[in-house]
DNA sequence: ACCGTTACATACTCGGCCGTATGGTTGTCG
DNA sequence: CGACAACCATACGGCCGAGTATGTAACGGT
């Protein structure tokens, strides 16, 4: 069917530009995605573009709903399989602090929250993962108002944790120090296994 | 001595444009900070501003030298002054949320984390009130290196709190939910008063 | 009363980036 | 193989904001 190939000169489709917006978005921010820079990206013109977008505004929503689109899902989905409800939340934070890429858009768009566009976006994304982890503690055997409110705490966390450590470069930690601020973070935030 | 009017026609000094700068990210961020801009708020134009300064980044970066300076202080000396370790860090938790004024350029500043002058000043700050966080948790009675863990985690919770709540606006908690917030925070974060 | 310093106005240049106009090339289908 | 559509290049117009050049008004001391 449809060869991804990438480089060497074959005519692009507007995914292939999301995709280089969004690839820009994670190295250099949103304000890093102008037309000419990125159309030079992909080895062709602005002439390009136009033809694809109406406007600069158009590429950015796409690349953005696009983005919203493909995000989380398998994860969350693995999470929920797992039998043990106290099991699911240290798994999900095991694994979210391993992997690095997804966080580098979601970091970009943070820093991002002053251009109107991206503003629902990540509404929309961090108010659905809220509500996850809402569930999770609630399942974890916490009251709701409490899971709520501990769902918040920890997203809050997960957020600053972003900015704090590869938007600012805090005193680079350690990957064995980053495995134990992780173990303490489950130890902090999540139910104890003894406990009603 | 010095009549600090601020409002007709009278000559400006350099602090009231970095004053006026600072003004401006609370309100609308850093990329607002431009010099027309400012200029015309301050009812005067550009032919001044350029007196005063040699570029737009010396502004900033006098601006910001300034915020810095100006931070915290207060609250943290008043903090220290509680006798009792234990009750210091839920009183500082309560101090701090209800001030919101002083978080607005912070919140402001979190988001133009890409203009790379902004990083250093974000990098000095943060780290000193972890710093300090740290030192709290060590004297209220965790291990040293739990109280850096700790206190990382509760830094980066204000820090995205501040990014969930009015950067972006997630379901406008109300005020009562909110102190109930505070409160669960408190008790998650914070060492229990019967504990050693 | 004068004069230099401080503070500001006005009018320009220049570069970056968006968007448009228009013409050329590469496919593909009858 | 011609024709129509998809895709791209080149060239241009225009806005916006930074920075420069230069002239001018207020002030403070002597």
């Amino acid at each position: 069917m449809n060869d991804g190939a990438k480089n060497e000169r074959v005519r692009l489709s507007a995914e292939d530009w999301e995709d280089g917006a969004l690839a820009l978005i994670a190295e250099q921010g949103v304000g890093a995605v102008a037309v000419e820079a990125l159309a030079r990206r992909l080895g062709v013109t602005k002439g390009s573009f136009y033809w694809h977008f109406r406007t600069r505004e158009a590429l950015l929503q796409a690349a953005l709903e696009r983005w919203e689109e493909y995000g989380e899902r398998e994860v969350l989905a693995e999470i929920e399989r797992i039998p043990d409800p106290r099991k699911r939340l240290p798994e999900l934070f095991r694994r979210v602090a391993h992997e690095m890429q997804p966080h580098r858009v979601y970091a970009a768009l943070l820093k991002a929250l002053d251009h109107p566009q991206v503003i629902p976006v990540m509404s929309r994304v961090s108010q659905r993962r809220i509500d996850f982890l809402t569930r999770m503690y609630t399942e974890a055997g916490l009251e709701p108002v409490v899971a709520l409110h501990r769902a918040r705490l920890t997203y809050a966390a997960y957020v600053g944790f972003l900015q704090l450590n590869f938007t600012l470069g805090l005193p680079r930690i350690s990957h064995d120090e980053f495995d134990a601020y992780v173990e303490h973070m489950i130890a902090t935030l999540t139910p104890a296994k003894s406990n009603d």
